[in-house]
Order: structure tokens, then sequence, then C-alpha cells
DNA sequence: ATTGTGTGTTTTATATATAGTACATAATAG
DNA sequence: CTATTATGTACTATATATAAAACACACAAT
């Protein structure tokens, strides 16, 4: 098999991708950029611009936030800078975790 | 033309599609979950677990999304409530907006 | 009314993200 | 230390996201 289309997902992804493609539509019009204007900053084409403003969970995650980032729309309320701080600290968290996971003898506790 | 690989992305997008990743390694480490147990949970292959984790930018952004959600990961610091009373927020503000973004006789100033 | 522009949809072709598998290496548990 | 398992990488095949173009419609300006 290959890609699938018919995947299930949680009612928080559904909203969280219409809430991103419903704040980029909202900072392109403010922008008064017209669909083809902002597909041609994006370098990509207008239906995706169009499919990316639906919030299709099938979007390449880059052009999405590269989208978002064209339109002033800062999803970490955080600049570059900062952003690569938190990568660090968050880079240094994984050093101290275990390398590989492996089942323990007695049964894990998932449920939390 | 179809799909362009070769597309310029912003360090904001590059550090926070690595940040991403790196938040839901972290949160799988912690708990306990292998590749392949996220990938189950996720119920897609271990390779786009691992691309995920990866910050590779042509993921599916449903997935990611999905991943960060099954990690305990709240991109948005808001449950899915709050998320909707957003995006409600967000579908007014567009409809305040004109349906249509039309060019103006003067340019439009875009460099700020 | 006519013209021009933005939007949304549809169709076709193509590059690629994905699933699946196999392998070598690394890391953990006992 | 040894056995076992996870990880990371490298392949192939396939479904699909994308680009591009064409279309109808809505709306604003002249």
């Amino acid at each position: 098999m290959a890609k699938n289309s018919n995947r299930t997902r949680s009612k928080y992804t559904e909203e969280a991708l219409k809430l991103i493609g419903g704040l980029i539509r909202a900072g392109r019009i403010e922008r008064n950029w017209s669909t083809q204007e902002l597909a041609n900053r994006l370098d990509c084409s207008r239906a995706s611009v169009l499919r990316i403003e639906d919030g299709h969970p099938g979007c390449e995650i880059g052009m999405v936030f590269e989208a978002a980032s064209l339109v002033g729309i800062r999803l970490f309320d955080a600049d570059s800078v900062r952003l690569n701080e938190l990568r660090g600290q968050v880079e240094s968290r994984i050093a101290l975790l275990p390398k590989a996971v492996r089942k323990s003898t007695n049964k894990v506790n998932d449920d939390f």
C-alpha cells in the first residue's frame, strides 16, 4: 500500500488545521494579497494556497508554515532566534533521555 | 511541472519544524514508545515517524499534528474547545473582510 | 451593460511522500 | 558479556499532492 488517504484524525488536529488555514486567509486578505499573489510569494500554485487556507490535512507542513510566516502569523509566538534557543533546549533534553526505548519485562503504564 | 522539491524556506520555518520534531521525539521517548509504537498509533509507517521527528518539511501536516497530539503536545497551548473558540473568532473576522482582494490603483506597500 | 479581476472547481501529468521490507549498527536488559 | 531489540538508512512500488491550465461565477469599477 502507499499513501493512506482515509486516515482517522483527532478532532483537535482537524480544528487546529482549520484554525491555521483561517488565520492565513485572514492575514492574506488583510495584506490585500490575492490567492495568486500569495502563491507567487510561496512559489507554489494557487490551488495549493486554497488547500492550505481550507485546512487540508495532506498539505506539506513546510508550505503551510511558510505561508503563515509570510502573512505574519507566528505559530510559536517566537522569532527565529528564540526558536533556535528552544530547539537547543529540546535537544539537550533528548540527550538526557534514553537513546532507544525498550520494552521492560513488566508492562508499561500507558494510561494517564 | 509537478511537486517542487527544491523550495526555498525561511529560517523560521526550518527551525519551527525542527522544534516540533524534537518535541515529538522527546514526548515519544518520555512515554517509552518506540518509533514503531508511535507509528502504530498514528497508523503510519515507522519511516514517516522518523521523517516527522527529523523535521522534514514535506510531511503531511495532518500527520505531524496528530503525532504531536498523541504524545501530548499542545501546539497551540489550548484544548480543543479553546481552539474551536479561536476558530469561530477567525471566521467572523474573515466575514468582515472583503470577499475578494482587488488591486488598488496605487502600488501596495509590501516591505515592512 | 461591459470589462476586468478574484475566487473556486475541474482535469491532466508528474514528482514525491508514503508503505513496506531488509539490513547494519547501536543500545539496552539480563 | 551476550542476546535482544530499537534505530537509522536504503531500497521499491504505489497513491496522491502538486503544478498548470481552463472554466464558470461573483463582484467591482468604468
